[in-house]
DNA sequence: TCTGGGGTCCTAGGACCC
DNA sequence: TCTGGGGTCCTAGGACCC
């Protein structure tokens, strides 16, 4: 049997909202709401002071993306609708996003954890997996000295949770969240992740979660009990076998350290419900603008893709995909242009929509098309 | 006070091939 | 001449995550 290993959940605390309270030091200790889509810039006024937009102030389809944790006492919470947000904390401060800072910040606190522990799995901009299985150090210690790194370059603070596995590990850095270090064992699973909601585990959403409170389920160690037969009548074989399996904290998936983009997608929600026929020209403009961003998008990654598709959501919200094939891969913005359009044309344009994307999938990187090529061309010399 | 934008993975049916 | 079974690709939709 393999030794036990050390696997850790770094997340760090409101990351949006704390990347701009560095920034706006005088909003510390405020309700901050960071999103929308409009410019909601501070202004500076003339004697130095700022002039701060208030959530009561937004109009529009935004929503909110993160907010501080005064904020989220008021009840404004990540995915919640902007206006929604406003009509709870209407006197909350209003901020735009500025991924590039965000971004900034993600690659700074990377790279503090990397020097203590290379092993990362990238979950996105403000969250990694880390295998500290072969790293020397006290559990604990080891923590807290990935926590003071990343406060150190960056001023930030994080939350860290470390387990047997990337599910118990994910499960615990919530536990002590801000700025919280929470260590579980196998053992500790009864008594610390059975009671807990179902919704906890990282994998089980809102519509599991609801099937799961019609059969009386609500909590993991309620899971845990449960008939497996129940599940999979209600599941399907595999989902209802991993339910059994991470309602007792197994998990075996490794700490991965590099992946390849399977899919580059680009879309817009438009600002008002647009009709085919009668916003002809917008729309088209806005479908050729998408085209031409994911070309830069796949260009600036080194890729190409030979499925092109759209997505569309109508006004109901009802949501429809098309894709098409393509012989060759592309990365050309013309050629996605054409491809797209054609997929347009199988779908209904009667209702009027309210976003537009486009996607390219089935992926290669160029430099290693053309390795291949080379290869092949070499075979094919050989049989001359 | 309805619901952003970028992804991953899974399922399922049909086409097509052997 | 009512008829198998496996494998892979393509397409559409959906759940879930950050």
């Amino acid at each position: 049997m393999r030794a036990a290993r050390r696997i850790a959940h770094l997340d760090m605390d409101a990351f949006y909202a704390s990347v701009e309270l560095l920034r706006y030091p005088e909003l510390r200790g405020q309700p901050v709401v960071i999103g929308g889509r409009t410019a909601h810039q501070p202004e500076t006024l003339p004697d130095g002071s700022r002039r701060y937009y208030r959530l009561k102030e937004y109009v529009g389809r935004g929503v909110v993306t993160t907010s501080t944790y005064e904020a989220r006492a008021l009840g404004v919470f990540s995915a919640m609708g902007m206006m929604k947000a406003a009509a709870l904390a209407p006197e909350a401060i209003l901020l735009p996003t500025d991924f590039d800072s965000y971004r900034r910040y993600s690659r700074l606190f990377k790279a503090a954890v990397a020097e203590i522990a290379p092993q990362i799995e990238d979950r996105g901009i403000d969250e990694i997996y880390i295998d500290l299985t072969d790293v020397e150090g006290e559990t604990r210690e080891l923590a807290q000295r990935l926590k003071d790194a990343v406060k150190q370059a960056t001023g930030l603070t994080c939350s860290i949770g470390i387990a047997p596995n990337k599910l118990l590990a994910k499960v615990c850095s919530d536990l002590e969240k801000p700025n919280g270090i929470t260590i579980v064992t196998m053992e500790d699973v009864p008594a610390r992740i059975w009671p807990l909601p179902v919704r906890k585990i990282n994998g089980i959403g809102p519509k599991a979660n609801d099937k799961l409170a019609t059969l009386g389920i609500f909590t993991v160690g309620e899971l845990a009990a449960a008939e497996p037969k129940l599940l999979q009548e209600y599941f399907g074989l595999n989902y209802a076998q991993w339910l059994a399996r991470v309602s007792h904290g197994h998990d075996e998936r490794m700490v991965s350290t590099s992946s390849e983009p399977k899919t580059v997608s680009r879309e817009t929600t438009f600002e008002r419900d647009l009709h085919a026929k009668q916003d002809k020209n917008v729309l088209s403009e806005i479908f050729t603008r998408l085209c031409m961003r994911l070309s830069e998008d796949l260009q600036r990654k080194r890729c190409v893709g030979r499925t092109v598709g759209i997505k569309l959501r109508y006004a109901d919200f009802h949501t429809v995909t098309r894709d098409v094939t393509l012989p060759a891969p592309t990365c050309d913005g013309a050629a996605i242009r054409r491809a797209a359009g054609e997929c347009l044309r199988r779908v209904p344009l009667d209702q009027r929509l309210r976003l537009l994307g486009v996607r390219v999938s089935t992926l290669s990187n160029i430099d290693e098309l053309a390795q291949h090529d080379v290869a092949t061309q070499g075979e094919l010399f050989s049989d001359l």
